[in-house]
DNA sequence: ACCTTAATGCGAGTAGCTGGCAACAGGGAA
DNA sequence: TTCCCTGTTGCCAGCTACTCGCATTAAGGT
C-alpha cells in the first residue's frame, strides 16, 4: 500500500467516491503531520490553516470515510476523544490506564497473535487499531 | 484475588473507602449479571430495578472507585459507551470494527506480549483491558 | 455519642460526535 | 460541452455519555 496523496484520492475514486477539496486537504493534513496520531479536533484546525471555512462536521465524515476505505486506522485511547493515524505508519500504542500518557511500539508484536487468532478464530486482527492497556514503567513502579 | 460481594468490599474498607447500599448495590448487579459486560447505563438499570433512586452519577462514580481498585475493567469497544466487567472473569473481546459484533477468547493470549512488553519497555500489560480490534470471520470472509 | 471526611443527590454543564435536510458539485454519459 | 445523477457539503439542532460543583447525608473509627 503505497500512500501518496494521488493514490489514496484514486482509491477513493475506485470506491465510488468523489474527490473534492475538502478530502484532499483532510488527506494532506494528514500526511503533512508530523505528530503519528491526530484527532478530528487536531485535523480540522490543521484544515482549516489553509480553508478556514470547512465545516468540522465534513472532516468527522470524510475521516469516517478514510476508515471504511482502510486508509487510516481510528483507534480509541481511553475516554477522550479518538484519534487516528495513517495505516502505512503501523505502530502499536501503549497506553497507560493511570497516567493517561501513550508511548509507541514497534509493529510486529502482535504477530503471532495474529496469526493464532485467524487459525483458532478466524478473526484478521488489525494491529494498528489496537492500543494496549496497561501501566506505564513510571506507574507501575510506583507500587 | 476472590471476588465475593464481602471480598470486594473488604478491599474498598481497606482502601479508605466506605461501604454503602449503593455501591453494595452496583456490585451486586455486576456479580449477578449474566453478561461479561456492562455499560454503566446496564448497570444503573439492573440498580435501579430493587432501588429506584439511586442516582446516575453515583454508579458512574462507583464504577470509576472500583475500576482505580482493580476489581473490575473499564474497557473501550468503538465509539459507543464503554464496558465495565469483573476482571476475575479475565478474558479477551474480539471486536469487529465492520459489523460491531465483539467475541470472546480465552484469557491467556497475550502472555507472551506481556512478558515481552514488561522487559523491554517496562509496560505492565493489563490483558483484560485491551480489546482487539479486527474483522469477524464473516466480515472478513466478505472480501 | 461524636466528629471527621467520604459519599450522595441533584442539576447544570461539557465534549465529542451524529443526523436531517436543502443546496451544491464531481464526473461518467450523451 | 452540457446534462444529469448521486455523492458531498454546510449548517445546525440534537444526542450520548459522562463530569463537576456544591450542599447534605451518613460511615465508621475513637
Amino acid at each position: 500500500m503505497d500512500d501518496t496523496l494521488d493514490d489514496i484520492l484514486d482509491r477513493l475514486r475506485r470506491d465510488g467516491g468523489r474527490v473534492t477539496a475538502s478530502r484532499r486537504a483532510v488527506i494532506d493534513a494528514m500526511l503533512a503531520s508530523t505528530s503519528h496520531h491526530m484527532t478530528a479536533a487536531d485535523v480540522v484546525d490543521a484544515v482549516r490553516a489553509d480553508h478556514p471555512d470547512f465545516h468540522e462536521s465534513t472532516v468527522y465524515r470524510t475521516l469516517e470515510r478514510l476508515a471504511e476505505l482502510g486508509v487510516i486506522a481510528r483507534i480509541q485511547i481511553g475516554p477522550g476523544p479518538a484519534v487516528f493515524h495513517l495505516s502505512v505508519a503501523q505502530h502499536h500504542h501503549l497506553v497507560c490506564d493511570r497516567c493517561g500518557s501513550v508511548a509507541e511500539a514497534p509493529s510486529g508484536l502482535l504477530d503471532a497473535v495474529a496469526a493464532r487468532l485467524r487459525r483458532e478464530h478466524g478473526f484478521v486482527l488489525d494491529p494498528g487499531a489496537t492500543p494496549l492497556h496497561g501501566l506505564c514503567a513510571s506507574c507501575s513502579g510506583g507500587r
